[in-house]
DNA sequence: GGTCGCTATTAT
DNA sequence: ATAATAGCGACC
């Protein structure tokens, strides 16, 4: 970041998470340092660039193309000998891969020693090694750990001391592992080559030195021989012609596989090569040395093999893997075995992902793995791979078409090129962002401190129970529930826009609206009001308020409210309902600011008001002069409205009072001492409002909401004394402030109120013999009257997605996980209860439990919409 | 007390 | 991506 620019002049939003690294100080911004190496030009050009594909790379072939840069990409390889993108199996390129431009490598400076006129067809024995020249052979990639079919080019006797292998620093493939790993993978992505990056690095040096820790009997065999003599082989992968000519050390060379296993061939423990996919197990991918784990085979046809993928590397072993091509299981050859050339036939197997969208049809045309403009997958040679996107284009079907490949080493297809003009180099500043450019503030020198307020806080909740188009209540939210400011309305789910007065959808219905008063010649008679629809203001420059300036239109928000009229849409003359109770039900909120014209709005704070449906709405010209659209609502709910002596009492009973953003009232107590204590300089920095806090998730534990107070606290014991008053005022501050979310409203307030349950509820409880420890803890609650939703929202929350359970499976633990969560564990090879990580067994059957959803179901209504 | 302008969410 | 939107508090 450039001094005196903020993260909106970078375009990061509130609750955006980015990760920042301290500049040092010594560095200037463009020190030579930060242009030669290839890990820090990361800083200012594209992520792709960061692949292991760096410039500074030797060329391919030589002995130092040998090393293998450390891959710490997740996604993809570029590294030997599938340099090429394939290992993203949906942007492969099928076929197209060698020719174009991305896979292209200078060929190989390595000298060919035989004579060219010699046949591949014919074995020519170099006389050192146990594999001949033009053999066919399958090498293992050591960075990927896979087998490649190859052919054998040459074999030269190695200098003594250089077989160690200088390999050694190889990139791990990319691991399915659980998301935490992931996620520390991911980070050590954007950091380059530092030590981070080590933690994907495998040696291999024991394999020079000793056989004893070889993975594969073929490989401990082959070493045993080649020992003594040190041969390298020279060999050329069949599918990678553009690699050129690449050494192996004779560890990595077998005898071509030949030999298909059948399914009853197969034994536990028994090693085979498998075709495994480390990313999309469902789909193909290349080819593994594996051991037989589990053969599976619950019917005839329905087979299961599970297998531990061994990756070469000693411990680099990824257990539990089902191997979908269950056809395609070859027999390890040792060597030894019979020497097999190009004319003994094919020997090809099936590799590579392949597309799925074409199923690598060769006839078909598919956008996706060929040019993605015209979907051909004719002159593969004149196809571009796009280096940020991967897809491809024929030169010729770009606009405009290039005549000739490009010899520029990257080439970005028109949609990821990025206009240079907008490219902001290290050191440079940064241009200012269009947004900017047309607020107001770009033209005026206002000094203002700005952005303390809560009118754009970011929402750190959010109402997930249920769905943003949901009609009715919001389940656990009584009529006369308060809160301070929008934001926090927006946060229940009672009326979302953070800004706007009706929410809805234009082809839907709207699903609550705001009373704030803007309109003078409005009626609010408390069970009935009129209303004015939204627009007809001049809102340019970034205002949020205007003059009337022209006539309302039937559309947006107003033509949503509208719709909730029991009555065909009448964009003309506006429309009476038939039945006003059959319309869409519509929540209402009073804000404190229509007191102004309505004596029913509350003193303070917005306030949630209940039920209302649109009687009729009709156009007229208002006192603003312009046209505007008026409803009538009329309140259509049983629970008491706040105004009456039983609504007055429910808020009592229920111990409703206006909440307040975690920490707002200690911070706001905080800022009038401050100011009582005489600082009137402008102290605009040491201000601590609420609501610029961290992001937060939703569910918090209690006690983690509690530090809430801490946070906006914390300035407050550390710069005044305590007062003897203050202890107490905190208490008060406590017991508002409590977020309905994630916290009762019991810790002070008594609630008199107790949750009904219907007979058929209570049978339903009784019948959920598997939760009945939770169901006792549940109905403890039953006293504490709207707060029991929210303590069942917490009883019977999934662990894993940290939501109410959705199609529950009770496990014998008594834990309730969404079916889709656990099925998500199960597939990534977790067979634990989430929650406590109790045995369930690979071949648990997942039962949901229909009792519980049905009693969520009514308990929550709406909330499955919602998932 | 009116004005100004910060940037959020939601819908499309 | 962009349009729509009845908030909010500091400044003048």
């Amino acid at each position: 970041m450039e001094d005196g620019q903020t993260l909106f002049d970078y375009n990061v939003g509130l609750n955006d998470i980015v990760q920042l690294l301290i500049r040092s100080q010594t560095d200037p911004p463009d020190s030579p340092a930060t242009k030669d190496s290839s890990g820090v030009a990361c800083s200012s050009a594209p992520p792709t660039d960061c692949r292991s594909e760096s410039h500074n790379s030797p060329a391919p072939g030589s002995p130092a193309a040998m090393e293998i840069s450390p891959n710490i990409d997740n996604e993809r390889s570029s590294v030997n000998p599938s340099t090429v993108n394939e290992t993203k199996p949906d942007t492969s390129a099928t076929g197209n891969s060698a020719s174009t431009k991305n896979g292209f490598k200078p060929p190989s400076p390595a000298r060919d020693t035989q004579p060219p006129t010699s046949s591949r067809n014919t074995l020519v024995d170099p006389g050192i090694g146990v594999y001949k020249i033009y053999e066919l052979v399958d090498c293992r990639d050591v960075s990927i750990g896979a087998w490649f079919e190859a052919c054998i080019e040459n074999v030269t006797r190695a200098p003594k001391g250089q077989i160690t292998p200088t390999k050694g620093k190889v990139g791990r493939p990319p691991k399915r592992t659980n998301g935490k790993l992931e996620a520390e993978q991911g980070q050590a992505h954007g950091q380059g080559q530092t030590t981070d990056s080590n933690r994907n690095i495998v040696a291999l040096s024991s394999e020079s030195n000793g056989a004893s820790t070889s993975q594969t009997d073929s490989a401990a065999a082959s070493e045993t021989k080649e020992r003594e003599e040190d041969v390298m082989y020279h060999i050329k992968y069949d599918d990678y012609p553009e690699n050129g000519v690449v050494e192996i050390r004779p560890v990595d060379v077998r005898p071509r596989a030949r030999t298909l296993l059948r399914w009853d061939q197969l034994q536990v423990g028994m090693r085979v090569m498998v075709n495994y996919n480390m990313e999309t197990p469902e789909e193909r991918g290349f080819w593994f040395d594996a051991e037989v784990q589990a053969l599976n085979q619950p019917s005839r046809t329905n087979k299961e093999l599970r297998v531990k993928i061994l990756l070469g590397g000693p411990g680099d072993i990824i257990g539990d893997c089902k191997v979908h091509f269950l056809d395609e299981i070859y027999q390890l050859e040792r060597p030894g075995a019979p020497a097999l050339s190009a004319s003994d036939g094919q020997f090809k197997r099936k590799s590579g992902p392949e597309c799925k969208h074409c199923k690598a049809d060769p006839e078909a045309e598919c956008r996706f793995c060929s040019c993605c403009v015209c979907g051909g997958k004719q002159d593969a040679h004149m196809q571009l791979l796009c280096d940020e996107c991967n897809m491809a284009f024929h030169i010729y079907c770009l606009n405009p078409p290039l005549s000739t490949i490009p010899d520029d080493e990257d080439w970005y297809c028109p949609t990821c090129k990025n206009d240079t003009s907008e490219v902001v180099k290290a050191g440079e500043k940064l241009k200012a962002s269009k947004k900017k450019a047309k607020m107001p503030s770009a033209t005026t020198e206002s000094q203002r401190d700005w952005g303390k307020g809560m009118a754009c806080v970011g929402r750190t909740k959010e109402c997930t129970i249920v769905p943003s188009n949901h009609y009715g209540p919001i389940p656990g939210v009584p009529v006369g529930t308060t809160w301070k400011f929008r934001v926090q309305v927006s946060e229940a789910g009672v009326h979302r826009p953070h800004v706007g007065g009706i929410h809805g959808r234009s082809n839907d219905g709207s699903y609550s609206l705001v009373l704030a008063g803007g309109f003078e010649d409005e009626v609010d008679r408390g069970d009935e009001f009129t209303y004015t629809g939204s627009g007809g203001r001049d809102l340019s420059g970034n205002k949020r308020i205007g003059e009337h300036s022209f006539d309302q239109t039937l559309t947006h928000m107003n033509r949503a409210l509208a719709l909730n009229c029991d009555a065909p849409l009448n964009d003309k003359d506006g429309a009476e309902s038939r039945n006003w109770r059959a319309g869409k039900p519509v929540r209402v909120v009073r804000s404190s600011k229509g007191r102004r014209i309505s004596k029913y709005a509350p003193e303070e704070g917005n306030r949630y008001d209940g039920i209302y449906k649109v009687v009729k709405y009709w156009p007229e010209i208002g006192k603003c002069g312009y046209l505007v659209w008026r409803y009538l609502l009329r309140r259509d709910d049983l629970e008491p409205a706040p105004w009456t002596p039983e609504g007055l009492e429910r808020i009592t009973k229920l111990g409703l009072a206006v909440q307040y953003p975690p920490g707002y009232l200690s911070a706001m107590a905080n800022k009038t001492k401050k100011e009582a204590c005489a600082r009137p300089g402008r102290g605009g920095r040491s201000k601590h409002y609420p609501g610029r806090g961290r992001p937060r998730r939703r569910k918090i534990k209690e006690k983690e909401e509690n530090d809430d107070d801490e946070e906006y606290g914390k300035p407050i014991a550390s710069t005044d004394e305590e007062e003897p008053q203050s202890n107490g005022e905190k208490k008060t501050t406590r017991e508002i402030e409590s977020s309905p979310a994630a916290e009762p409203l019991t810790k002070k307030v008594k609630i008199e109120e107790t949750f009904q349950l219907s007979e058929q509820q209570k049978q339903l409880i009784r019948e959920d013999t598997a939760n009945k420890k939770l169901w006792d803890e549940a109905m403890g609650h039953l006293k504490e009257g709207p707060n029991f939703l929210r303590k069942m929202e917490q009883i019977f929350m999934c662990v894993c997605c940290q939501e109410l359970a959705f199609q529950p499976i009770t496990t014998i633990c008594t834990h309730n996980v969404c079916k889709t969560c656990l099925q998500r564990s199960f597939r990534a090879q977790v067979y634990t209860c989430p929650a406590c990580r109790h045995d369930l067994g690979q071949d648990y059957v997942m039962t949901q439990n229909v009792t519980l959803q049905v009693l969520l179901d009514q308990f929550y209504p709406g909330y499955s919409k919602g998932r």
